[in-house]
DNA sequence: CCGGGCGAGATTTTT
DNA sequence: TCTCGCCCGG
C-alpha cells in the first residue's frame, strides 16, 4: 500500500465530497470585477445572511453540525472585501488545520479573484510563527528559530530530567511535559509556575520546566505552545508592537472556537478587545479602534479540552466581548433528520448547556444500522461486507465511505480484513510520515543547517549513521560547551579543546563538522531545497548506510526518503510561499524566496486532517480512468469538520468509547458524548453503529457491555442486523465475506480463532467473580504482593482500582481480569 | 563503541 | 503485542 503524503499547506485540495460547501460552480472564478451583493448572499438563509453582513459589534456564531459555517465564514471575507472595501491584507482568519485554511482561500478566491491571496489565513500556529519571525528578536532569540514539536520537546525534557537527576519512575518527562504544556498554555512562564507551586512536586515540575526552557533558549527553538504563549508575551511586553498589529488586522475571523485555550483567547483578545485600561505603559489606549470580530463555533463539538481548550470561551463569548452579538444556525445542510435526530437524542443528555435541536428539510432518509460483532474481526469482517455490498449495488463510491473509531489503535483490525478483501483504503493520523525515524532523522539534519545552535536536532545526527562518536565524546564536548557557556555546536568546532577526548573521537568529530559546514555554505548559497536535502542524505552517509543494509525494513526507509526529497522538491518548484512569509510582503515583490526554514516549519505545523485524501479528482491524475476512491479511516477527532455520505462508527463500547478513562468522570464522560456527537453529524445519508462483545487489547481478551451511547440512540431509528443475544445460541450463524447478510441461506460455522479466544474469555469472566472493594481494603496479588486500595472508578465488569503496592507503586486494575484477592 | 538481549510500559484524543 | 531504553559482553 503505497501512502501518499500531500505536502501539507499546499492550496489545491477539496474536501472528500466537496465538504457541504455548494458554493462550486457559482460566479466569481475568474470574474474581473467582484460578485455582486446578490451573488454573496444567494442561498443563505436569514441567519447566514445577517452574519454575512453583520457590521461592527463583535459577533458569536452559534454554528450547529452541517449548519453552512464555511460558506458563512467564505461569503463573509468575500463579502468584505468587495462590498465593505476592506483591503484583503488586513484580514486575519484563523482555523483549525492547514488543509481548512487553504480550502478556505481558495473558497474566498473563487469569490473575489486573486486579490484574496494576501489574507492571512492559516491555524494559530502558523500565524503566530509569523509574527514571531517578524518580532522574536526583542525576546533575544533569532528569527530563524526552530520548531520542537512533541517527539523534539519529549527527548529535551528527557535530557533535562537527567540533567536535574530526576527519578524518571517519580517524574515521567510525559508527565512534566504536560503538566508544562498546562502551564504554558495558561499564560504562565516559568517563574510564575514556581510561584504558584503548591507542593514538592509542583516545585520539581517548576524547576524542570524552568530547565527547558533554558534549553530551548540556547538551541534557539520554541516549542507549540510557546508559539502562543511568546505571541501573547510579545504583545503586553511591547504594547508598540501590539498596536502594530492591532492596526493591521481591521477584521478577525476565528473557526472552531469551542476549541480555543486560554492562550489563543488571550491573543484574539490582544487584537479585538477595548483596550479599556492600560496600567503598565505610558502608550495612549485604543490608538485604533479594534478589530471587528467575528468567531464560529459550536460548544457541542468541543473535543479538545484534554489539550487545553476551554469551554468557557465560547459560552462567555458576550461577556468577554463588549456589546457582543450572537446568531444561531441551527438549519443543517448536510444529514437526514433521521441522522440529526440520533444526534440531538444523544446530545441532549449532557447536562449544562444551552439547548439546541439541529433540524433539516431533506427528509427522513434510510434508518440507522446497527451491528454487534464476536469480536473485533468480526466487526470489521461487517464493515467491510458492508461497504462491498454498497458499492456493488451502486450509488456508493468507496471514496464516499469513512470508518471512525475511538483510538488509532483500533485502525488495525480494519486494515487487516481491508487488505485481506482487497478493499483500498487510506489511514489517516497514526504513525505519521513526519514522524517516521529517517524522516526524523533527514530533518534533524536540515534543521541543524537552519540553525546549528538547536542541540536536540545537531545530537540527534552527530552519531546517526553511525561514525565512531559514542556517549563518551558527546559528554565530552557537552562538558567544554559547558565550561566555556558556548553551543554544543560550537564546542564541537572546536573539540580538540575538549578534555579527555579520544583522537579517534576527535577525528570523527571534525569530519562531521566539515561535512555540515559545506552543507551550510549551499545553504547561504541559497541553493534548493530538495538539492540540499540529497546532498545531507548523501555526504552524511545516511542514505548509503540504508541501501547497504539487509534489514527489508531500510528499503522503505529508502523509498520514504526519497518521497521526502520529492515533497522538497515540490516545495521548491511552487511559488506559494512558506507559512513564514507574510503574503503582502510577497505581493510587493519584498519577501524573500521560500527556503529551509520556511520548508521546515511546513513539515513541522503539519496536522493529521492535513492528509486526508482528496477527492477523487476527475481527470487530474494524468489519463488514469475515475478511480471509485478509498475508504478513509480515522479517529473520531480528526473527522472533525469533514462529512461523508456513509459513515461507520465502530467499536461503541463502554471502555473503548466512552472511553476507559472518562468512565469515572462526569465532565470527562461529557466530553466523550460530544465526540459521539461529532462522529454521527458526519454522515450525511447513511450511518452505521457497530461494536464488538470481545475485543482484545494488550494482547488479552476484554468483554464490554455496548456504549451508553448506543442506548442513548432512539431505539425506533436503529435497524440491528444482529443483537448479541442473536449469537448466544452455539449454532450462531457466521457471516462469511460475500454471503448474504441476511441470513437463513449460507450459514457458516466458523471454528476459527476468534471463536477460541471468545471461549477462553468468557470462562476466565466465569471464573472470577469482581471482587468488591472498598477505598481502604487490603489486597493481594498474584505478582504484585501485598496492597492497599486507593480509589475506585466505574462499576460491574468496568470497575477499576487503584492500589498501591509500595515499592512497585500505585497500578491501575481492572479488576474483572486483575489477579487480586480481598484479604 | 556497538550490537544484541531483555524488561517495562503503552492506548485516549493533537496543533 | 510492539517499541523503546537500558545493560552487558564483544
Amino acid at each position: 500500500m503505497s501512502a501518499q503524503f500531500p505536502l501539507p499547506g499546499l492550496p489545491p485540495v477539496a474536501p472528500p465530497d466537496g465538504g457541504g460547501e455548494r458554493d462550486r460552480g457559482e460566479p466569481g472564478r475568474g470574474r474581473r470585477r467582484g460578485p455582486t451583493r446578490e451573488q454573496l448572499l444567494d442561498g443563505l438563509n436569514g441567519p447566514q445572511a445577517q452574519a454575512v453582513q453583520h457590521e461592527g459589534a463583535p459577533l458569536l456564531v452559534v454554528a450547529g453540525a452541517g449548519s453552512g459555517k464555511t460558506r458563512v465564514l467564505t461569503r463573509r471575507i468575500a463579502w468584505l472585501i468587495s462590498e465593505r472595501g476592506a483591503h484583503p491584507g488586513s484580514i486575519l482568519a484563523i482555523t483549525f488545520t492547514n488543509k481548512a485554511a487553504a480550502e478556505m482561500r481558495e473558497r474566498v478566491e473563487d469569490l473575489v479573484g486573486g486579490r484574496a491571496r494576501i489574507m492571512w489565513v492559516s491555524t494559530f500556529h502558523s500565524a503566530c510563527v509569523r509574527i514571531l519571525r517578524k518580532e522574536i528578536d526583542k525576546f533575544g532569540f533569532k528569527s530563524s528559530f526552530t520548531i520542537y514539536d512533541a517527539a523534539d520537546s519529549k527527548r529535551l525534557m528527557t535530557l533535562v530530567c537527567k540533567d536535574l537527576d530526576l527519578d524518571v519512575k517519580k517524574f515521567p518527562p510525559r508527565s512534566i511535559l504536560n503538566w508544562v504544556s498546562n502551564a504554558k498554555n495558561e499564560l504562565q512562564d516559568h517563574e510564575d509556575a514556581a510561584k504558584d507551586a503548591q507542593n514538592g512536586q509542583e516545585e520539581m515540575y517548576a524547576a524542570a520546566y524552568g530547565e527547558y526552557q533554558r534549553r530551548l533558549r540556547q538551541a534557539n527553538a520554541l516549542d507549540f505552545d510557546d508559539l502562543l504563549m511568546m505571541t501573547v508575551h510579545l504583545f503586553r511586553a511591547f504594547p508598540a508592537v501590539r498596536e502594530n498589529w492591532r492596526r493591521r488586522f481591521r477584521h478577525v475571523l476565528v473557526d472552531e472556537y469551542q476549541d480555543t485555550n486560554h492562550a489563543q483567547y488571550a491573543l484574539i483578545h490582544e487584537l479585538c478587545a477595548r483596550q479599556l485600561e492600560e496600567p503598565t505603559t505610558g502608550v495612549p489606549q485604543d490608538e485604533v479602534e479594534p478589530a471587528e470580530l467575528m468567531v464560529v463555533g459550536d460548544a457541542d463539538q468541543s473535543i479538545y479540552a484534554f489539550r487545553g481548550a476551554n469551554i468557557r470561551n465560547i459560552m462567555d463569548f458576550e461577556q468577554d466581548f463588549a456589546d457582543a452579538r450572537t446568531i444561531l444556525l441551527e438549519q443543517n445542510y448536510r444529514s437526514t433528520q433521521t441522522i440529526l435526530t440520533a444526534a440531538n437524542a444523544v446530545i441532549s443528555r449532557n447536562e449544562s448547556r444551552k439547548p439546541k435541536q439541529l433540524w433539516t428539510d431533506a427528509g427522513q432518509g434510510p434508518g440507522i444500522v446497527g451491528y454487534v460483532g464476536d469480536d473485533e474481526h468480526d466487526e470489521a469482517r461487517f464493515v467491510a461486507e458492508e461497504i462491498d455490498r454498497l458499492t456493488d449495488e451502486g450509488g456508493v463510491r468507496a471514496g464516499d465511505v469513512a470508518v471512525f473509531y475511538r483510538t488509532n489503535a483500533q485502525s488495525r483490525v480494519f486494515e487487516e480484513v481491508f487488505i485481506r478483501v482487497g478493499l483500498s483504503y487510506k489511514v489517516v493520523g497514526g504513525v505519521r510520515f513526519y514522524e517516521r525515524r529517517e524522516v526524523r532523522d533527514a530533518v534533524a539534519y536540515l534543521r541543524v543547517l537552519a540553525n546549528p545552535a538547536d542541540s536536540v536536532s545537531l545530537r540527534r545526527v552527530l552519531n546517526t549513521p553511525k561514525r565512531g562518536i559514542g556517549d563518551r565524546a558527546e559528554a565530552c564536548v557537552e562538558s567544554l560547551a559547558r565550561r566555556d557557556r558556548i553551543t554544543f555546536w560550537e564546542a564541537l568546532q572546536r573539540a580538540e579543546d575538549a578534555p579527555g577526548i579520544a583522537t579517534r573521537s576527535l577525528n570523527s568529530i571534525k569530519g562531521f563538522v566539515d561535512t555540515i559546514e559545506q552543507l551550510q555554505q549551499m545553504v547561504e548559497a541559497g541553493e534548493r531545497v530538495d538539492v540540499v536535502l540529497e546532498q545531507v542524505l548523501t555526504r552524511s552517509g545516511y542514505l548509503k548506510e540504508l541501501e547497504d543494509s539487509e534489514d527489508p525494513q531500510d528499503e522503505t526507509r529508502v523509498e520514504n526518503l526519497a518521497e521526502l526529497v520529492a515533497v522538497a522538491r515540490e516545495f521548491s518548484d511552487d511559488p506559494v510561499v512558506g507559512p513564514s512569509a507574510d503574503p503582502a510582503e510577497v505581493e510587493a515583490g519584498e519577501a524573500e524566496p521560500p527556503g529551509l526554514t520556511d520548508f521546515l516549519e511546513r513539515v513541522s505545523l503539519v496536522a493529521d486532517s492535513d492528509q486526508i485524501p482528496d477527492a477523487p479528482a476527475d481527470g487530474e491524475e494524468g489519463d488514469q480512468p475515475p478511480s471509485p476512491g478509498q475508504v478513509t479511516l480515522m479517529t473520531l477527532h480528526t473527522a472533525k469538520g469533514l462529512e461523508f455520505p456513509t459513515v461507520f462508527l465502530t467499536g461503541l463500547e463502554d471502555g473503548v468509547f466512552p472511553h476507559l478513562r472518562s468512565l469515572g468522570d462526569k465532565v470527562e464522560l461529557e466530553e466523550e458524548r460530544r465526540l459521539a456527537y461529532v462522529g454521527l453529524t458526519r454522515a450525511r445519508e447513511r450511518l452505521y453503529v457497530s461494536r464488538a462483545v470481545v475485543r482484545s487489547a494488550w494482547g488479552a481478551p476484554q468483554h464490554n457491555p455496548a456504549s451508553r451511547f448506543i442506548d442513548e440512540l432512539p431505539v425506533d431509528l436503529v435497524d440491528w442486523r444482529r443483537t448479541e443475544a442473536a449469537m448466544s445460541s452455539w449454532n450462531r450463524p457466521q457471516l462469511g465475506f460475500g454471503s448474504s447478510s441476511r441470513g437463513g441461506g449460507a450459514v457458516q460455522r466458523r471454528f476459527g480463532t476468534a471463536t477460541a479466544r471468545k471461549d477462553a474469555a468468557t470462562k476466565a469472566k466465569a471464573a472470577r467473580a469482581v471482587p468488591s472493594l472498598d477505598p481502604g481494603d487490603r489486597v493481594q496479588h498474584d505478582s504484585f504482593g501485598l496492597g492497599t486500595v486507593v480509589a475506585l472508578e466505574g462499576a460491574g465488569d468496568n470497575a477499576v482500582a487503584s492500589i498501591d503496592f509500595g515499592a512497585d507503586g500505585v497500578k491501575r486494575l481492572l479488576l474483572r481480569y486483575a489477579p487480586v484477592e480481598k484479604l
